[in-house]
DNA sequence: GTGAGGCATAGGGGATTTCCCGATGCGAAA
DNA sequence: TTTCGCATCGGGAAATCCCCTATGCCTCAC
């Protein structure tokens, strides 16, 4: 399949891939996994969602591995910019949350895959290669979860009421639990406090909590249940 | 490959290190890292709690380095086991999750070092020279922050900062780890707003703490690890 | 293709809460 | 008996929370 404008591969006819992770450790074995692949490179790597705009204009990677869970904006929020900045550029989302809290928010954004830290390395290649070959990659048992829920339809049982957060609503959520104020959820999400007050108030609305305190304490719950996985 | 009785160098002459981590991208990383050290080789590696001891068993290395967050048994479950079984292996835990939250109780469960997978590779490789050195490995900022929690509670011996706390404070501590706020505190109590808020204070003071977001996270953590136990 | 509604973002202004100063009484310890 | 730590409160300024409103996008149904 030839490709349109951009660089779709490298002087050796590798196709290259961008890494987006703020653990270096985790890029160093993502980049040799891929790059002792002989058909795969690694053209550069980012740790922010900043540096990662900048590098994509740089490189023009065929394709870009995102961390779901980055330091400020999170992977989700940075995806949802690549889905508009270069909408032909394909996604894996690697993360080391459960596919089933993230999985189908990060292909809403717009990735073409979701894998997490887990799995054998193996399967990340394979990942990568299937979201290359312009198709959508996820685990066996998400399949079978999304289609099962396509099939079912409106199926109004079972829909934790965490599921219809959005996807601001749960990381706010999230923080909350972790023990952020809200100065600093404004900070580090680069927001006016004023929109952290929103989304606070809308998750108590969601999750029909009374006040601060009950949502502070719901949020504190879920945090740990999601550490003991 | 031969094995030594215990602890001292491989054929080489290189420092033997073990791997516990159950995300096989940041294994392959780490290795690498280690790898290309000329005087450290990756002796073996493990992805979950009992792995790890059977590697250690059969390995013998002179250092592990343990991911806090396993699948099954916590980290700090697994470095407390070797604590027992192998009191002279020096361990350095490595996490993703911030060291004010898990640093303190990686050291006190045994380990020899805390970094996080944030820090950038150099550093990481630092820190395992120094665990082998047999020395302390933790941040700058870990490290003063432990040191003003020693000055602070003015006790000599090195109890937890938590003992210092009277009966009221403590009771207040808990309180807010699950999740209540000031005034249900003074309800429950039956005490005045003002009464709670001073608790509070002096609980900050205490446990040198630099604000009410910092006294918040540290209780959440506090209350969970005494659910552990 | 238009309207309804969700989402992300944010401001205004009053109600609460936090934070930093005290302060008082009461035991225990020095 | 003087000096502690402790339990208990208050004043006043600063910060935060809470309720309402608003705008610019999207998506999706009709």
């Amino acid at each position: 399949m030839p490709h349109k404008t951009h660089n779709s591969m490298d002087v050796r006819g590798k196709r290259t891939v961008l890494i987006v992770d703020d653990h270096p450790i985790v890029r160093q074995g993502l980049a040799q996994l891929i790059n002792q692949e002989n058909d795969l490179v690694v053209c550069g790597q980012a740790e922010d969602a900043h540096e990662a705009i900048q590098a994509i204009r740089e490189h023009g990677p065929d394709m870009v591995i995102v961390d779901i869970s980055l330091k400020d904006t999170s992977g989700v929020e940075l995806i949802k910019d690549l889905k508009v900045q270069h909408p032909d550029l394909p996604v894996l989302t690697l993360s080391m949350h459960d596919e089933a809290v993230y999985g189908e928010r990060a292909l809403r954004a717009g990735a073409r895959g979701y894998i997490m830290k887990q799995e054998a390395t193996e399967k990340v290649v394979t990942a990568i290669r299937r979201v290359l070959a312009g198709e959508i990659y996820v685990s066996d048992g998400m399949a079978a979860k999304m289609v099962s829920k396509l099939v079912g339809g409106t199926s109004k049982k079972s829909t934790s009421p965490i599921e219809s957060l959005s996807d601001r609503e749960l990381e706010v959520f999230r923080m909350l639990g972790e023990g952020f104020n809200t100065r600093e959820m404004a900070e580090k999400l680069h927001l006016s406090v004023k929109t952290i007050e929103t989304y606070r108030a809308h998750i108590k609305d969601k999750l029909a909590l009374q006040d601060a305190s009950e949502l502070l304490r719901s949020a504190i719950q879920w945090v740990n249940s999601e550490l003991q996985r």
